[in-house]
DNA sequence: TATTGACCAGGAAACAATTATGGTCATTCA
DNA sequence: TGAATGACCATAATTGTTTCCTGGTCAATA
């Protein structure tokens, strides 16, 4: 079999398992049944190999929410159910819940900036979706790129912050899809 | 002069310069000419000391905030302006600046949860805003802690986020208030 | 009775010693 | 002969130990 995708799949395992910090290549060679030094011959260091897998990740991210959209659905309701979908993905998806975890708690690096990519990936994603439903004509011409990141970091609030403060008081989905109708989405209507 | 008074100042001498944790009971004794011991007669311990501080400057950013608005103006225009207000004094008063940074490179716990109650204090303010906007047909009703929330945590990432992470394009004044106004601040009104 | 500061226990720094790890490269096969 | 390997190395992380600080107390004081 390919040694590079059995390292690759190696990493990955460790790496969801155990973050990055406590992931060593020695680790990484031993479940991959492979000697140290092969590694270094496809990826040039530990960082690399971390961003390949990151990647591989992003792209299940996208297929997750991508399959979370209906065909024929008004842009509301597909941005909401992506953007659902992405943040479930973010606390379900062992990688992804162990990164953000570790970026928070021991603040490697690496893994934030990853994550920040990551973000920006999110928001990019969103960002030409905004575009394709102006070009339909669904929604009136705005600033893309912070109607994105608004949306974004509005989801985030609600779903991800809120629930940190307010122990007590769960947000039903129903309850946040209801407010950012009447707020925002609304407003983006051709 | 009162010695409760003194210790009070010393206190938000200190805190302000070195933060809650490099701010000793020691030095604020000192400070204020006073015996360690008689700060104890007026405060339980340090982190009440802290509260009494803390609580003085949300007074002082309430008050800086309804100085920021102007009477007769639309909700939208007070908003913005006290929130905007508001951010300002977070990053320009030299004890809310200290405690954000120490909050986040130190995590000192006590620090945290003051910030927390802190972001409380100006959530509720915002919401009793826009009740009083709904009482008077400004504003059409809606979940009032919800978009007060909402409107928060969007400010805080346009004006504190987005730099992070996109040094490059700075977000003007206007361009903030235009997005927030074709998106959120028009749909809320009566 | 209000004030004080020497005093104490517990926890944080500072330092030293030990271990673990990312990355290299001479050697080894296939 | 060139891809694969793992012993090896410098450095970073961790652990253990000692010392120093600091929040809080309270007997002495004014």
């Amino acid at each position: 079999m390919d040694r590079r995708q059995e390292i690759l799949e190696a990493a990955a395992k460790s790496f969801s398992l155990f973050g990055y910090k406590a992931t060593t290549m020695d680790q990484v060679a031993k479940i991959a049944n492979v000697g140290k030094g092969t590694i270094y011959t496809f990826f040039a260091n530990k960082e690399e190999l971390f961003n390949a897998i990151v990647l591989q990740m992003v792209e299940e991210m996208r297929v997750a929410s991508d399959a979370a959209t209906v065909e024929g659905a008004s842009f509301e309701q597909n941005a909401h159910a992506r953007l659902m979908q992405m943040l479930k993905f973010r606390e379900t998806h062992q990688l992804y819940a162990k990164l953000v975890d570790e970026g928070k708690e021991l603040r490697t690096p690496a893994v934030i900036e990853v994550l920040a990519e990551i973000e920006n990936e999110i928001v990019s994603y969103i960002k030409t979706k905004i575009e394709r439903a102006i070009d339909k004509g669904e929604l009136k011409p705005c600033d893309s790129k912070l109607v994105a990141y608004l949306l974004f970091k509005s989801y985030m609030a609600l779903v991800v912050d809120w629930g940190k403060t307010h122990e007590d008081e769960e947000l039903s989905e129903e309850r946040i899809a209801g407010l950012l109708r009447s707020t925002i989405f609304t407003s983006l209507l051709a």
